[in-house]
DNA sequence: CCCGAGTAGATGATACGTCAACTTGATACT
DNA sequence: AGTATCAAGTTGACGTATCATCTACTCGGG
């Protein structure tokens, strides 16, 4: 993987006022790429193997466990998740339908609604946390040096930031 | 997001033999979530706000005109996006439907296929490149020192190697 | 009380990704 | 030649993600 991001076939300053990517910028670039879409997929794997959740239901269930009764509205569920409400309600559906959660009517306010983790959606991510864990651990943290793993930990804080001036409506470059 | 990875009811004592990360461990992790979650429907965002492209038509697109006459066989195109065939196949059909790519029979394979960048698809990319390149310059490459740049890339390597040996028959941990 | 604006959530259409067949052509071995 | 095996690519089914739209409810004035 040593070509670069863009070699249209004439030159480069055939599209001018433009600032490209040098070598090495496209090196970390491209990591960056390749990681972030095969570590998924290894989590994933590793995951179906040692039970029957996907990663997004891995998500879930880990936020409704963490919370008294294991159970959240639809909406605090998504903000945690950082998903879309629409994402959301697919996915509760489709977790519901193999009995992972239920959802339940909200009394307080006749719009919203619960959602529950089951006994079997328990039963489900504790079968499936230990190996979860030790995957990210061996891709990941004990990967790195507890300087880097710090690095890291600074470096994505940085780009979470961007990501959220990007959405604001203030600052859109 | 400051919540624990896992915060059973119980006590964390009631699954044993179990290394659960620790606070800035739990911090670095769901940062890496946050962020690799957030990035891609940011640059997906910008692409669809500047021209008709996804992130994956980008990604073919560029591996295309990266080679002499924007034609490359299904394999090598699959290889390089580190695709599975089928994902690509499937792609293909899609950007061929809007006139990005075409398909074409290979003389010395016959079961082999050439899939070439159509005048639309070179025109598309041509478009899009700049504010995505400026994007990803904004959101990450600019954010950072040129010290945690190359920290990013090191730590991102050697995460890709425990990738590629976790993949790997032999070492299956 | 009623109306309008906003909120919570669900739904349908479409795009995307994965897996498991399947088809067809290349290769190797007899 | 004949057959087994493998490689290239496609397809269909299904799960997943996004967007636009819809329904039902809340709330804050008139």
């Amino acid at each position: 993987m040593t070509c670069q991001l863009f070699r249209y076939s004439g030159d480069v300053d055939t599209l001018p006022h433009q600032r490209w990517l040098d070598q090495d910028q496209q090196d970390v670039w491209r990591a960056w790429l390749d990681v972030s879409a095969r570590l998924p997929v290894a989590l994933h794997r590793d995951l179906q193997a040692n039970s029957d959740l996907s990663l997004p239901d891995f998500d879930v269930l880990v936020q409704l466990s963490e919370h008294p009764d294991g159970r959240l509205r639809a909406s605090a569920l998504a903000q945690g998740l950082q998903w879309e409400r629409s994402r959301l309600s697919h996915h509760v559906r489709r977790m519901e339908r193999r009995g992972l959660v239920t959802r339940e009517e909200c009394d307080d306010d006749g719009r919203g609604a619960w959602v529950v983790v089951t006994d079997t959606g328990r039963r489900a991510i504790e079968a499936a946390a230990p190996t979860h864990v030790s995957t990210v651990r061996h891709l990941v943290l004990d990967a790195l040096t507890p300087a880097q793993v710090r690095d890291l930990g600074d470096i994505l804080t940085t780009i979470g930031a961007r990501l959220d001036s990007a959405s604001d409506p203030k600052d859109p470059r």
